[in-house]
DNA sequence: AGAATATTTAGCCATGTTGCTAAATATATC
DNA sequence: GATATATTTAGCAACATGGCTAAATATTCT
């Protein structure tokens, strides 16, 4: 399926603080771009940069309002790459699972 | 927390397909260098540098048996990835909620 | 000891990323 | 129409990444 082929990009966005910060600030509704630049110390078009990364990886849309850019989480991208990790879910309860069971027995003696 | 504090590292690792596929590769089980290596159409070099950046984010674990050295799954890290990108969960169900009202009004009509 | 096997390290090159400042573009306001 | 505001684009420097080959290291086998 097609719905994975973007998670180069998707998780490349995610591994930048900067850009994880904006996400989450982005969790309280849509925001400007002057108003997502506050509270960092950079420049300003570095943080447009930053949220065109974003933008071109699905994790966040625009929408323009005259001369103001609108952005807002994207649902969808957000989901997908958390379904793609759920994959590894067996994996790991069966590993914490193991070590429960470990535990258990332990407590047996 | 110091919970997060390789989320960086961690997403930058994902971000690259071939890391991806050894992942995958990985749920099978423990694996040598040279058996993750065997599909891929690169230099051993190149896989071994990839899997130390996955070793490194702490994606895998690596443990080394005379001159082989083997891989495995590194649960906790996988969850904590999950459990990351899970805190926009409430945000993604909202939108979902909201589209299915607004299907299920159209519905009504 | 010497050869074979498993893997890493070093060094190179091409490309991508992230910060900057300066300039361009688009819209709103006087 | 000129000025102010919101944002992007261009171009630069520093650094990171991902591929390669050649060489080094560690272990096993004869």
């Amino acid at each position: 399926m097609a719905k994975y082929s973007k998670l180069d990009s998707t998780f490349a966005a995610l591994a930048d603080p900067t850009r994880r910060a904006i996400m989450e600030y982005l969790m309280d509704g849509k925001k400007s771009v002057s108003d997502i630049a506050k509270p960092f110390d950079f420049a300003l078009p570095t943080i447009s940069r930053h949220i065109s990364v974003l933008e071109k990886a699905d994790l966040v849309t625009r929408e323009i309002e005259g001369r103001t850019h609108y952005l807002s989480l994207n649902a969808n991208q957000l989901k997908t790459a958390v379904e793609y990790l759920e994959q590894y879910r067996d994996f790991w309860s069966d590993t914490f699972r193991r070590l429960d069971d470990f535990l258990r027995r332990d407590d047996e003696t």
